[in-house]
DNA sequence: GTGAAAGCGCTAACAG
DNA sequence: CTGTTAGCGCTTTCAC
């Protein structure tokens, strides 16, 4: 069934037939109303290969993370896949893994398949190396992209993300206030947004005036899904260092500091602080509950695919936007 | 840059450049290279649009599931993703929620897009109503249909789950075990899957000779991710049962009983034994960590991706293939 | 082993 | 308001 089909079948041509289907006005309200009921009649559907060949678009949305398996990412894609749809768009998701080489491949393949954009979940996509920025650059010569919580300056990059920097100095000011000095910060990637919060951290204690330590601040080499792994990890720092509270960068780190506190007999938050970030389902499955920061996850994403159809619709829109993450205060801190 | 622009640097014709992109035998070696080299110099690609109206077919698989931040489906999508990506296929990513007509659109639209087959992620695109597995039968005839985790016999239908029934069956059977008799059974869909699990659980007590109480099995009717309403769905309960164990339909049920029994001052696994199903991280964060059943997902999504380029390479592949769970011991139980 | 040419099904000038 | 027609860029017969 084509297009030729209907328009023999309704008696007129295919250029009607693709004005009706293209919502164009100089259709007579008749004719429309006949061509309309053909393809209902014989439940025609264009040729989307076709259209595309025409449009140069399938009206598709590249959708990179490194891992979808991830609590913040498979979140992110729910979000951002429900609007995308509402506004008949269609995605394409990549799953990067945490290598450069292959988020290039991935980006670059995205680019081939002609997506109408892409959107970059994380900010795992940026580097603070520029030289490994250059695949976004590249990319960006040919279609929009939209980074979910990074932070990048360069034409056609829009950027949508929650102020990491604030949020860490409010949750470490929050444990500096209740008179807890030794604090340590968990890490877990160094990109951009990782070095936000880690400088947070730094800010709030510089700016009480407290000492900069840097074997207070930890990064942890392996998965964050491996929470066992976390907790051996600070068993194996123990000795070394005395803390009274940990911020995480994210709430496996936090967990695992948890799985930590309990396998040392120490009791949350009296003996030990965790402040945790995301406000995943995770802070909310641990007992006491997690105190998290919550990073307007879903906001962010509203706003991106607004941003997205915006641009889309040639529409001006800001290069970029900050919004404001907010500490949930729960049981592991007093 | 089209394939006419690189038949004409290299001297030849359109027809030999397609040839070589097709990797056809009937190029001459001299011919190929030259070809490859335009190709590569000018860093050609070509147009998938193009290629997809030719063909028919862009090499996309649709990944069809209900919501893409739940644990189970986040986890199957990024195995599966990247499988299909080893094998140059494409993903098509549709998040249905639990509605039966979205489910419906959403297949219908992949079929539209002409993807060249679809996954299905989870039982509950299953419906025990025959009525609602309509769409599923109509989708079937235009691309072969894969099913993760759910069983349904149609042609052009495959089926890749864990035996359920099974591992209901013997983690009942473990807390039969240890002399407990009062075991509450916790689920939160009718989907094919639960049933199976529901069924387990039932046929264990039955095969030791214990009574099957209906008000043992207990629906839960809101979201999963809403660990408090589940407590509280409990606690409301609280008073007109006595239970010494619950065994749930997945991990975040049983993570809310475990909320329960906190709440109520149960020592866990002391007072209350708690089986938990699909093994997620979830199962890991907890404290003491979740006895649940490991339902080997990324063994069936290697499975069906394996079942589904044998398909689409024109094999004989099996209709249907069952794996074993697994239970795995852990804190909550004795 | 290679080329010419006819599609694939649609969109969008352009003409009337 | 409607029809004709020329692409869009590739694959694939069919000749040579």
């Amino acid at each position: 069934m084509t297009i030729y089909d209907i328009s023999e079948k309704a008696g007129v041509s295919i250029a009607t037939v693709s004005r009706v289907l293209n919502g164009s006005d100089n259709v007579s309200p008749q004719t429309r109303q006949r061509v309309l009921d053909v393809i209902e009649a014989c439940d025609y559907t264009p040729n989307v290969f076709a259209r595309g060949l025409g449009l140069n678009s399938m009206n598709t949305i590249g959708i990179l993370c490194a891992d979808a398996s991830d609590l913040y990412a498979s979140s992110a894609i729910y979000y951002i896949e429900q609007e995308l749809h509402k506004n008949n768009y269609t995605c394409l998701l990549c799953c990067t893994g945490y290598g450069l080489a292959d988020k290039q491949k991935y980006l670059n393949l995205l680019v081939n398949q002609k997506v109408d954009s892409a959107i970059l979940i994380g900010s795992t996509f940026i580097s603070d190396n520029e030289a490994e920025n250059e695949y976004i650059r590249e990319a960006a010569k040919d279609i929009p992209l939209l980074l979910l919580n990074a932070d990048y300056d360069c034409e056609n990059v829009y950027c949508a993300l929650c102020d990491d920097f604030k949020s860490t100095m409010q949750a470490t000011n929050f444990i500096i206030g209740q008179g807890i000095e030794d604090i340590l910060y968990l890490y877990n990637s160094n990109s951009y947004s990782a070095l936000k919060k880690l400088s947070g951290y730094q800010s709030a204690l510089t700016q009480k005036g407290l000492p900069l330590r840097t074997e207070y601040m930890q990064h942890f080499p392996e998965n964050h899904a491996n929470l066992t792994a976390i907790a051996d990890f600070l068993s194996a720092l123990d000795g070394t260092l005395k803390y009274d509270a940990v911020i995480a960068g994210d709430d496996n780190l936090a967990i695992g500091a948890m799985k930590f506190a309990q396998k040392k007999g120490l009791s949350i938050p009296n003996d030990l602080s965790i402040i945790g970030y995301n406000n995943s389902i995770l802070s909310r499955c641990c007992e006491p509950e997690l105190t998290t920061v919550d990073n307007c996850l879903e906001t962010l994403c509203h706003h991106i695919v607004k941003t997205l159809i915006g641009i889309l619709s040639d529409n001006e829109m800001p290069q970029k936007v900050i919004f404001s993450g907010e500490l949930i205060k729960r049981g592991t801190t007093l």
